[in-house]
RNA sequence: GUGGGUGUAGCUCAGAGGUUAGAGCACCAGAUUGUGGCUCUGGGGGCCGUGGGUUCAAAUCCCAUCAUCCACCCCA
């Protein structure tokens, strides 16, 4: 118990996380790029506000949050660990009066969520999104730029495979016609799907489309899909949203049977998807949300967003083999021979510190050997060797680590050697 | 929630009913006393996931449990 991490959880360690500060680095710097400021959220919320955003028959609500029953306030309202992004944007939309903003509104976030569920390749209990999130417009060029800087983000991160497949589930207005449609053209073939997809009838049906089973496939095979119950005003923001994405030269698959698990989702869906990852190969999503704000108590107001999957990203990275800069060595190591010279070596770390270096020092006691190895170990520039016969005299040996190279330097000289040296490596 | 695989050293794994449980890598030390990487030598380290059972004898066979991985489901 002591020792162990709780389930679906994990240590992100040194050696480890410098990729993700990589990943993070990028996405904001995408972030400033197009415009999105970012927003933080509580980590958890009021369990109603997840409820009412996530909506109340999706698998998050029904079975995956973390709800417990003793994490109440103190006026016995239920609290839940957020498991997606978007509702608490949208609370903090409407709670911070953002209406009042010039629109429209461009957030973004970045941060654990946490959901109950069995873990296994690219599924975690806590896992961490990226998202972005826009409020008060109806733009379907809106619709577009938000993919185009998600994939940008993909892009940069040396994933320019992923493939980008959009959808339009509807709106109110047009989505329970697709659905009876779906419904009324299963019914006679229902005894003959599998167990799956017959729980799915009634729930939801639109997934039956992409079942993996063959045989459900081939029942499938003329069913009325999206494309051919959108409403006009559905229709005519589907088509803009292509001409911008074709316009901006962004190659997108439609994906008729796209399915958003979220009630919320309206109009334009999409999803990212990286096959070499395993089963959970989405590495983000998202669409069009305009019934949301007004569905959370607020004025009407259209959104869009999406999130994107940090430990997917480091998946699919690491299949792909993308080189990530690692963590470089400290600039110098300062090896201490004998007593005589220890106060003088500590002091002279604190000095090539203050001067911006990154210096470390032997705090085992080690022999002059062992101390040499570690530095090599940890990968040193420069391993400075101060021992009493180089105090007495004012100097120590200054080696340069790669080369094999050494030389005395007075010690007050040493910083500046140091810095003369990195210049003439550089080829100044 | 359902199904399958795997739990032995810090890591990757061998050991398939019979002495004090092994290898490679990693870690530490030494190879003439103040110099890393290569090589060689030596060393530390294991409740064999946990609990029960079968047996003269269990890391090894059986049951349970926990963890972990993978898949279903669902999603990022």
């Amino acid at each position: 118990m002591l020792t162990a991490r709780p389930r679906g959880t994990s240590d992100i360690l040194p050696g480890q996380v410098e990729k993700w500060q990589q990943v993070e680095r990028i996405m904001r710097q995408v972030c400033r790029e197009y415009g999105y400021r970012e927003i933080r959220t509580p980590i958890f919320e009021h369990t109603e506000l997840f409820v009412r955003g996530v909506g109340e028959t999706t698998d998050i609500v029904e079975k995956e949050m973390y709800t417990f029953l003793d994490f109440l306030d103190r006026g016995n309202r239920s609290l839940t660990l957020r498991p997606e992004g978007t509702a608490s944007a949208v609370r903090a939309y409407l709670e911070n009066k953002m209406q009042a903003w010039p629109q429209p509104v461009k957030l973004y976030y970045l941060g654990p969520m946490f959901r109950y569920d069995r873990p296994q390749a690219g599924r975690y209990r806590q896992f961490h999104q990226f998202g972005a999130e826009v409020f008060g417009s109806h733009h379907p060029a809106l619709d577009a730029e938000v993919m185009a800087m998600a994939m940008d983000i993909y892009r940069r991160l040396g994933l320019d495979h992923v493939e980008l497949q959009i959808n339009s589930v509807g709106c109110p207005g047009c989505r329970p016609a697709l659905r009876e449609k779906l419904q009324e053209f299963l019914r006679p073939r229902l005894p003959e799907l599998c167990g799956n997809c017959r729980d799915r009838f009634e729930r939801n049906p639109l997934r039956i489309l992409d079942c993996k089973s063959e045989s459900c496939a081939a029942l499938v095979v003329g069913a009325p899909t999206t494309g051919d119950c959108l409403c006009d005003d559905c229709r005519e923001h589907f088509e803009a949203v292509q001409k911008y994405l074709q316009t901006v030269g962004l190659p997108h698959k439609i994906n008729l049977s796209l399915v958003r698990g979220l009630d919320y989702y309206t109009h334009t869906a999409f999803e990212i998807v990286a096959p070499e990852i395993g089963a959970q190969s989405s590495v983000g999503g998202g669409g069009r949300y305009n019934g949301l704000v007004e569905a959370c108590g607020g004025p009407p107001a259209p959104g869009i967003g999406f999130a994107l999957g940090l430990e997917r990203i480091l998946l699919a990275m690491e299949a792909r083999g993308v080189a990530v800069s690692e963590m470089p060595g400290p600039d110098v190591f300062v090896a201490v021979i004998g007593p005589e010279a220890e106060q003088e070596a500590f002091s002279l770390v604190a000095a090539l510190r203050r001067t911006g270096l990154q210096a470390d020092r032997d705090y085992l006691g080690r022999s002059l050997k062992a101390q040499m190895r570690y530095a090599g170990k940890i990968n040193a520039r420069y391993t400075v060797l101060l021992g009493g016969e180089e105090y007495r005299r004012g100097v120590a040996v200054l080696r340069h680590m790669a080369g094999g190279s050494q030389e005395e330097v007075p010690l007050a000289e040493l910083i500046q050697r140091i810095y003369k040296e990195d210049l003439v490596q550089v080829g100044f």
